[in-house]
DNA sequence: AATCATGTAACATAATAAGTATCGTGACTT
DNA sequence: AAGTCACGATACTTATTATGTTACATGATT
């Protein structure tokens, strides 16, 4: 699998039904993303039990958002769903007995768990409203 | 596999080596690093094509390092290892034709992006020689 | 000539997101 | 009450990629 793709698609079908009426069905997001119903009813749990979606079965059912969209953020979506580890490289041995290894390992977790810290304090920064908001100046910015 | 640990293995085998005397072989190498010879080569194949080490055929022969310790970084050694991606997170579609979908992507990406040229910023700084340096010290301080 | 060490190719393994098929369950419609 | 719709859950498959492993060829040294 080339790469993690779960956030991103949340906070693409989060957008959506911000703007939609009434539920969506698993099948129309499916479509949506180009993907299967079972992959999304897989991935939309994460937010179901975050208490950012809800479901209904039966006739007219399907995902209807409930989050305050100023209150969450891609962080929080981000955890969500599950969240993932965010860096491929890393150390086997975190601990290592080779002093030598050590210093490396530091080294390269420090960098590592710094770049981590700034992206997490990205992600927290930006709530669903605010993407709301710079979508609906980009349809109003084309008249 | 649980982590792209190249970068890692190679720092340390480049440490071990700045301070050894003489070639060492990818079986002794692997040993070290709880690995394959066949692994060691392939990954150290990358070292080689950059100049940082030369091996050599036959008796008494094995790897040996050629880099100037203070001009390469582990900035460098990512990249001579092949650089691979840095997040396991991201989108699919990058040029997406919903309007949605962009919005969502461009700031996932900024934020992305931010991140990764800070830790390509923070192992550009650093140099191998830097390294040795912190490991002599830490040897020194046990005294 | 024998031995040692690298170079390379081919195949196996592991981990994980994603894709797919199937069946059960509850809810709404008629 | 029956039928349909939509989610819930399970099981299996696929794709990707670093890593592990086996085997054999090539070149250098003794």
């Amino acid at each position: 699998m080339r790469n993690d793709s779960r956030l991103s698609r949340m906070l693409h079908v989060l957008l959506h039904m911000a703007r939609h009426e009434g539920p969506m069905t698993s099948d129309e997001i499916a479509r949506m993303l180009g993907t299967n119903a079972v992959v999304v009813r897989r991935t939309m749990a994460g937010l179901r039990d975050s208490g950012y979606v809800r479901s209904e079965k039966g006739h007219g059912g399907g995902w209807v958002i409930e989050a305050d969209l100023e209150a969450v953020s891609l962080l929080d979506v981000h955890r969500a769903v599950g969240g993932p580890r965010l860096f491929m490289i890393g150390s086997e041995h975190p601990n290592a007995n080779c002093a030598v290894e050590r210093v490396v390992n530091e080294a390269l977790e420090s960098a590592l768990n710094e770049a981590e810290a700034m992206l997490v304090a990205r992600l927290g920064k930006v709530s669903l409203a605010e993407l709301a908001r710079r979508f609906d100046q980009r349809c109003r910015s084309t008249f």
